[in-house]
DNA sequence: GTTGGCACTCTGAGCCTGCGAGTGCTACCG
DNA sequence: CGGTAGCACTCGCAGGCTCAGAGTGCCAAC
């Protein structure tokens, strides 16, 4: 066997024990553990090679070895493939899904299976209106004054704004301009809405002028990028359980992340770059001070005309990343499915 | 003064320095910083007849009393009123409320000035569909065989279903049904429409009753009483930062309650009942077993047409309940006047 | 390149001890 | 009879100390 190739395995042997045990791990528990073929002595010179370049760490002199952030990243890499869950685990998993009676109801189980699945905070983002397109906007008027702007997606999310008119409502005029509104937006991808929209207060006038520009203006606010999106968590009992031995300050700055939706969609945005299947971020490389000591593993899910977003779980940097990884791979196939379906 | 005077506010004493410091607190720190008029050795007499009571425990022999549940009762019980927040800080409150574009931002801001002002995690109740009415009932085909049912109330929340039909969709058909619809449940308590929609299957002949009771059995499922509410949460951060000394286990328990939409709705239809402006349950009165070490204090808000719920903030016993309480207490009655207006 | 041996380092558990906070009791005072 | 002062007593806790055990790095040998 090649040397490096040696290394790498005592670095993974390294990740397994300690994220089993949470406890740093020595050479001699290493050959015992695993059958790697060499002896302890071997392994110290492996180690010293492997802390020298930064993959490994011991808290103090006469401990054993810990993981750094690159030294988990490098164990991530290296795996061949995520194992797949188990046709028990798979077949809850699609039941559960499919029993939700609409959309709200999808994420929110979805979120919840991914939780208990992982064993940690699990994260999913509404699918994301920026490549759905639009089915309906209705109006409805709200007294003399008052319109509501209801606005429905092929991925059968619904958004709703309330709009205060200049002058007092008229019947009429808001059937026409629901029959127009329609047939100018029906169909577009919301990216493309802008344009659709641009001349059509062009077509009445007076009131009429005042009317629709004020509800164009209010459907494009009401889907601008920012406010459009949306994640939900579930799970964050599951910090709690390991609080002490993998936060070593508090899960405070961990929640604190998790509850500015700001924060996750960035994440979630940037993670989407990687062109991977299944992202991770370990650490630092969450770009976030609260989540130094956290990781997350998303996967994207959607796509066709259902829209596209993320979904996946955050937890310590000292994470079962392969089930994980499979875990969030596993939800997010079926969540596709299901929303195509 | 009064002797069994004297030992209440002995007891509030206790409770107010212990809140401050989290630390059991003796007989000599008492008279150092209250003047309560009397020696050490009197109040050391007064605190072994509230022990005795059941108000306070010392947690050794040798450290000072610490209040107990019952002790802490006693002392929300006692306070004559609650003191107002500042100025600037109702101020505040209200200008941030009133530039909420929809009644989902409005409880998304309140829950969050909320944990805010408290320092606590802050819960908000969704208004309550029960007491509301419904304003309007949209019917959008969707593709040949489903219809979107959009239910809009007075509170300017709106509900969703989809439905899946028998036959392909006849659009005068529809058209038609909505018609009816809004005629008979528009302006009707969600508690009337049973009986108000009961008969209009029959005003329909062949598949156009069929799809009538399909919707009709639609509305009712959706506005059926378990699904209707909601409970949002924010500051879960707020828990974490006083973990060690507040919660002997770990905040695991009180974060999975807090994530149980269930426990929460429960809890705060209990303390409804209480029939008092701000209603407090601490420790085991919460009759919930991953909360005994938490307190809860709730306010109604809302009221006439705007439908009513409750919110309110979640905490470790010891806590600052007079702050609470006012903080609570301010928020609910801005959040009713923004819900009213 | 691998291995066995060995001296060395360092943490953490366990034990002890003295300090100080706080109490309860009793005798005394107004 | 309630309030007070003094005093002996209890007990947790911080700090210091030791010791065993785990783990390392290095060196010489294979």
């Amino acid at each position: 066997m090649n040397s490096e190739d040696r290394r790498l395995d005592v670095l993974r042997a390294i990740v397994e024990d300690y994220v089993a045990t949470s406890e740093p791990v020595g050479s001699r528990a290493l050959t015992e553990r695993h059958h790697l073929g060499v002896s302890p002595a071997t392994i110290r010179n492996d180690m010293a090679a492997l802390e020298e370049a930064g993959y490994i760490v011991q808290p103090h002199t006469s401990a054993g070895r810990v993981p750094t952030d690159m030294g988990y990243r490098r164990f991530v890499d290296r795996l061949a493939e995520v194992k797949p869950l188990s046709l028990a685990e798979r077949r809850a998993i699609s039941t559960l899904l499919e029993d939700a009676v609409d959309l709200d109801d999808v994420i929110d189980r979805a979120v919840r299976l991914l939780a208990q699945l992982t064993q940690q905070v699990a994260v999913v983002q509404y699918p994301s209106l920026r490549r759905s397109a639009l089915r309906h906007v209705e109006l409805v008027p709200v007294g003399a004054r008052h319109l509501l702007v209801v606005i429905i997606t092929t991925t059968g999310r619904v958004e709703q704004r309330t709009l205060e008119t200049a002058g007092d409502l008229d019947e009429a005029l808001v059937a026409q301009l629901r029959v127009r509104l329609n047939v100018a937006a029906a169909g577009r991808r919301l990216a493309e809405l802008d344009s659709a929209l641009r001349a059509l207060p062009d077509e009445f006038t007076g009131p009429g002028a005042v009317l629709a520009r004020a509800v164009v203006q209010e459907v494009e606010d009401t889907l601008d990028l920012d406010r459009e999106e949306r994640v939900v968590v579930a799970g964050t009992a599951n910090l709690a359980r390991t609080a002490g031995a993998d936060f070593t300050r508090s899960i405070g700055p961990v929640l604190e992340a998790l509850e500015e939706q700001v924060v996750l969609l960035r994440l979630l945005g940037e993670m989407a770059e990687d062109q991977v299947a299944v992202a991770v971020r370990i650490g630092r490389e969450t770009q976030h001070e609260g989540l130094v000591e956290a990781s997350i593993v998303t996967s994207p899910y959607g796509g066709q005309g259902a829209g596209i977003a993320r979904l996946g779980a955050v937890g310590p940097l000292r994470m079962d990343y392969p089930g994980t990884m499979a875990a969030v791979r596993a939800v997010a196939r079926y969540l596709t499915r299901i929303l195509a379906g």
